[in-house]
DNA sequence: CCACCTGCTGTTTTT
DNA sequence: CAGCAGGTGG
């Protein structure tokens, strides 16, 4: 391949390219040509005779590093040797394991993973006698949630809770303690979980001038993409990084930024300039990527926001076809519907060329029967984890144990499988151990005969040269008896995940490598596009990519946007950019289900649903009404609003619904939905209008109450 | 102290 | 439908 910077890219992409030196800020807005860029700027940085372990490319996703430094070794017609690439975590995780010893981990440390953050939050909540018998009280998820979100945001756990876990304010100081247990917990044991990457780091570049000066001084090229979705400790990073040189570009897109939720802060992005002085800014707004009719659909999502943006984007590729909106009866059809559509697209288009988008994981659940019954073969991103799979995660527990002994989360799992051992006794044998306790030793081993072999069985491991494939052979061979034992059922299909983990080992030959890039990475096997399977994928997965035909299902209220947006504006306002980086994932055809009723676990019925906000509020010239006739087919459905809605006087939420399609009968159209304040129960969002002047309010903390339009403030 | 059973609660997104 | 607390029997 050729590398014609003239030719193959457009102004704006080839000043982003041709700009080596000095702080670069790209804005670059969907589709426009974004890793093009990157790709071009590595690929002309090594033409220039830069060494390629000069340079330093972070990312979102391992996978995206990879890919850019692929092809850039492409166009280059040789590979790229000594770059590194990769996400700010795996970044953080090879440095700090070569400086474990400064940051006073002696014998190394171990990553874990999210379900090892939640158990140690549950022992600490424990050991602390906290919550006994309360059965509201917090779940683990949540307890780790609070804390990652405090340290992401770099905010007292309070302030969180003030801002968006009001109902929580009782537990506030058990959440401190039970914060402050779970750091004590991690430092005693040598374990270090995602966010310690980050903050470990911060404090290493800091406090160590010799190791900042001689990265400084190897780094002298610095990319960051998806720079909106940084948070602070990463901002902070490249600072570090880049020192006065300042050799830094940054790209990104605010109208793209959707991991609030995790401490990104669009600041980053609008503040680049600021922190470093003679930013070049370059706006990329071409986008080459989808037909101008869905464009003009995804530009109308942006208008709604209530922070405008200034962005427009533009497409020289036109298309006859509008978008669809497709009505389905309930979500049980709307599954058979898509799969129709997906059977019928996949004459046009290659099977991978085609995605579902949807919110949340379990959303494509009924999609998945539905595929399988028809056989059609698909590849789900964003579900469970390869790491995360019970057989993996007792696997590794040994793997771990063999290079930090004073993981307690892994002896847990490994010494767990010996009937007869729990939790009391892997604590006690733990203490022994640590104290060299001998007495107990052997009181405890003549109990339980098999946990004298698996403690020789992990001395012998300890004792092998640390060959990640050779120690996970002999751990494979005595876990056989226990996987047959735990998973009677489905125990061959572990075995099959057992045989790929063997695959996988074989290409390391460092154990800690091997640990972290499964903890930091997921299945590396993933990598691949399956050729002829559809795409199936969260919003949050399907950043970056993009497809032929992309179907988006589920556009209904509670769904997406998601219920646990709708209390504050600032999240929904993240559902609305979500909503954008779905629909501009398309290339070519671009679909929206939205389902008439969904199933309630909770009455076993089916609920009526309201259409999503954001499918309401775009105006009828944008896309094609479709509604499925009782009969089971697709019929165009006209627009039924050339009769006025009856309008109550005016809540002034409009930027939602200026046009909208008119909502099924019995219900009030979302437009006149908004949030409320009220004397004594404060902020709430109003969800239902049963009568004039009446309405149903879900005030935080007290639920949900109907309420005399005239006692209510509209926000 | 551990394993197993019962009945209640409440469902986002990810490195 | 899972995940979890609490009770019971070994």
């Amino acid at each position: 391949m050729s590398m014609d910077i003239e030719t193959e890219l457009n102004d704006a992409q080839r000043e982003a390219v041709l700009t080596t030196e000095g702080p670069v800020l790209v804005i670059a807005g969907a589709g426009s040509g974004k890793t093009r860029t990157i790709v071009y700027r590595l690929a002309h940085l090594v033409r220039q005779g830069i060494d390629p372990a000069q340079i330093l490319l972070l990312t979102f996703t391992r996978k995206a590093a990879q890919e850019m430094l692929n092809r850039a070794g492409t166009i280059l017609g040789h590979p790229l040797t000594g770059t590194s690439g990769g996400t700010f975590h795996s970044f953080a995780y090879a440095t700090l394991r070569r400086n474990a010893a400064d940051l006073g981990f002696d014998n190394g440390f171990t990553l874990m993973d999210r379900s090892d953050c939640e158990s140690v939050c549950k022992d600490v909540k424990d050991s602390l006698t906290l919550g006994k018998g309360d059965r509201s009280y917090p779940k683990k998820a949540t307890l780790l949630d609070m804390i990652t979100k405090s340290r992401n945001k770099e905010l007292p756990i309070e302030s969180i809770m003030e801002r968006e876990a009001y109902h929580l304010t009782p537990y506030l100081d058990d959440l401190n303690s039970i914060a402050a247990g779970y750091a004590a917990f991690k430092r005693q044991h040598a374990l270090v979980d995602y966010d310690d990457l980050l903050f470990l780091l911060d404090e290493l570049l800091t406090r160590n001038e010799p190791l900042r000066n001689q990265l400084q001084a190897r780094y002298r090229y610095i990319m960051v993409d998806e720079y909106q979705d940084t948070n602070l400790v990463q901002a902070r990073i490249v600072q570090h990084l880049a020192g006065k040189r300042g050799n830094v570009m940054a790209v990104g897109d605010d109208a793209q930024s959707i991991y609030a939720f995790r401490g990104a802060n669009v600041a980053n992005i609008l503040d680049f300039p600021k922190n470093f002085e003679g930013t070049k800014i370059i706006r990329l707004e071409k986008n080459y990527r989808s037909v101008q009719p869905i464009l003009d659909l995804t530009n109308e999502i942006l208008q709604g926001a209530t922070i405008r943006f200034d962005k427009h984007l533009y497409s020289d590729l036109k298309s006859d076809a509008l978008p669809e909106v497709v009505y389905p009866l309930s979500d049980q059809t709307q599954a058979r519907l898509v799969v129709d559509q997906i059977l019928e697209l996949g004459r046009k288009y290659s099977l991978h060329d085609v995605a579902v988008l949807f919110r949340a994981g379990y959303q494509s659940f009924p999609l998945e029967v539905a595929l399988t019954r028809v056989g059609v073969d698909y590849q789900k991103f964003g579900g469970i984890r390869f790491h995360e799979a019970a057989h993996i995660k007792d696997v590794l527990a040994y793997l771990r144990l063999v290079v930090n002994p004073h993981d307690l989360m892994a002896w847990q799992r490994a010494l767990e499988h010996v009937k007869g051992v729990g939790p009391k006794t892997v604590a006690k044998i733990y203490k022994a151990m640590h104290t060299n306790d001998a007495k107990y030793m052997a009181t405890v081993t003549r109990k339980h005969e098999s946990l004298r072999e698996l403690l020789n069985e992990l001395d012998g491991l300890r004792n092998m040269p640390p060959k990640p494939s050779a120690v996970l052979e002999r751990v494979l061979a005595f876990y056989q008896p226990v996987l047959i034992d735990k998973y009677p059922d489905d125990y061959p299909k572990r075995q099959a995940g057992l045989e790929q983990l063997s695959q996988i080992a074989q290409n390391y030959v460092d154990m800690d490598q091997l640990l972290g890039d499964l903890s930091l990475d997921g299945d590396p096997d993933e990598e691949k596009r399956k050729e002829n399977a559809v795409v199936l994928s969260t919003v949050h997965s399907a950043k970056g990519l993009e497809w032929s035909a992309v179907i988006v299902i589920d556009l209904v209220e509670d769904r997406f946007p998601s219920r646990k947006a709708m209390q504050r504006p600032e999240d929904l306002e993240e559902e609305r950019r979500l909503m954008y980086v779905a629909c501009t994932r398309a290339k070519q055809c671009l679909k929206l289900f939205v389902p008439s009723s969904v199933y309630n676990r909770q009455s076993g019925l089916s609920d009526p649903t309201l259409p999503s906000p954001f499918v309401l509020e775009l105006s009828g010239g944008v896309f094609t009404p479709l509604k499925e006739s009782y009969s089971g087919g697709l019929e165009k459905r006209w627009p039924v609003d050339t009769k006025p809605v009856h309008r109550e006087p005016a809540p002034s939420r409009t930027a939602a619904g200026a046009s909208a399609d008119s909502p099924a009968p019995g219900t009030v159209p979302p437009a006149q939905l908004g949030f409320c304040t009220h004397k004594i129960f404060g902020k709430g969002k109003i969800i239902a209008c049963p009568e004039p002047n009446k309405y149903k309010v879900n005030f935080p903390g007290f639920g949900i109450k109907t309420i005399i339009g005239d006692y209510l403030e509209m926000l």
